[in-house]
DNA sequence: TAGTGAATCGACCGATCGGTCTACTTTGTG
DNA sequence: CACAAAGTAGACCGATCGGTCGATTCACTA
């Protein structure tokens, strides 16, 4: 908790100056643990953001903490976007349910894409007392929960296992669509996806 | 083929004097890189194989052959199974389907399991060069070709869509049984799959 | 029994890993 | 101006990485 207004003011200076060591790390961590894998070295992510060694340390303890750290922040990005595309719908929960998968079936048109960053990493560190793990586990969670929210407010009749399916075929289709795109899983997907909203009590 | 009794009975005596060092090689590879991940280190494999350095380099030519051929023969063994769970399923290619996937409903509960070997090791290995991308996209095209035949035998409208929705249920499953299991993935996915064979025509 | 090829052991290579540490510079504040 | 905090630069640590190689042992065959 900050409550010097002159702390607030060296913030704000040191924001309007450009990214701090912080920020610089946690974008260049993310970009290269996506792109090259959860494996990258710590030069390459040092190099990548300009930032010393020790830096790195002082802010989050080391790699596994600023790998955790990185999936954390996206997590709350990825969630944002997915109630800023369910709003793009409207109040219908079923047409926000579907606005959220027109947008989601873009997503891997992107140059680069490949697959979800959670999903990847995830499988990628095997040691399970990574600290990734919980960070994913809670952000997959909760994308449950918004799912469930709608589909529940949708009046599907199991809106938990709904949820799950849904959540199945997001997941599904990142995992397809990162090694064979061809085989266009988003539109798969979307006929599934369709299936399950109209399992929902038809517009009252 | 083997045409010499000379050359069986050697081959048998060496079989029934154990594993060579290949196959050993190979079993370690397999155990170790699912459990561990892709990046298990080569001394590991060595001494859980119990052989020498050199042989590996002699039989596969480095860590990444022997990796490529650990998931080239998981992929025949896979394949076999999915054939054998859909013969057991007779002659309605309905059944046939329903009863494989009761049989990898089963396959998550086994101790250790840690998703798709195939997929975890897809997105593990960050080179897109790396020689077992080309194994594993081979092999699940092949099982997606085996769903399509049973789908398109079975009447389905659009059996290549189908058989891809199929797959993605599998991979979703999959992905989601290793890192929250408590979701109970497969039975939700069991439920979608059941939808797309009752896409079918009903049994003539 | 002599010989051949495969498999073994283990030293060794350069490179890189994640992490620690010292010394110096910069920055903004009192 | 003086000072404390934060950042930088870079040497250094032990461990491990994938890979090469010489020397030896072993099994099987001719």
């Amino acid at each position: 908790m900050v409550y010097s207004q002159v702390v607030d003011t060296t913030k704000t200076q040191k924001a309007a100056r450009g990214e701090g060591p912080r920020e610089r790390l946690l974008r260049a961590a993310g970009t290269l643990t996506y792109r090259e894998g959860a494996h990258v070295g710590i030069d390459a992510i040092l190099t990548s953001a300009d930032v010393a060694r020790r830096s790195l340390y002082q802010h989050f303890g080391g790699k596994d903490g600023l790998v955790a750290e990185v999936l954390r922040e996206a997590s709350e990005r990825t969630e944002q976007g997915y109630s800023d595309a369910l709003a793009s719908g409207g109040d219908d929960p079923r047409t926000r349910l579907r606005a959220l998968f027109a947008h989601l079936e873009t997503v891997p048109d992107a140059p680069g894409y490949r697959g979800c960053p959670f999903v990847n990493a995830d499988l990628s560190l095997a040691d399970p007392a990574h600290p990734a793990h919980d960070v994913i586990r809670a952000h997959k969670r909760r994308l449950r929960a918004l799912l469930e929210a709608e589909l529940r407010a949708a009046g599907h009749p199991d809106p938990v296992t709904a949820g799950v399916q849904l959540m199945l075929l997001i997941d599904g289709a990142a995992v397809t669509a990162a090694s064979r795109p061809d085989e266009q899983p988003a539109a798969a997907a979307r006929a599934l996806v369709e299936l399950v909203i109209s399992q929902t009590a038809p517009a009252s």
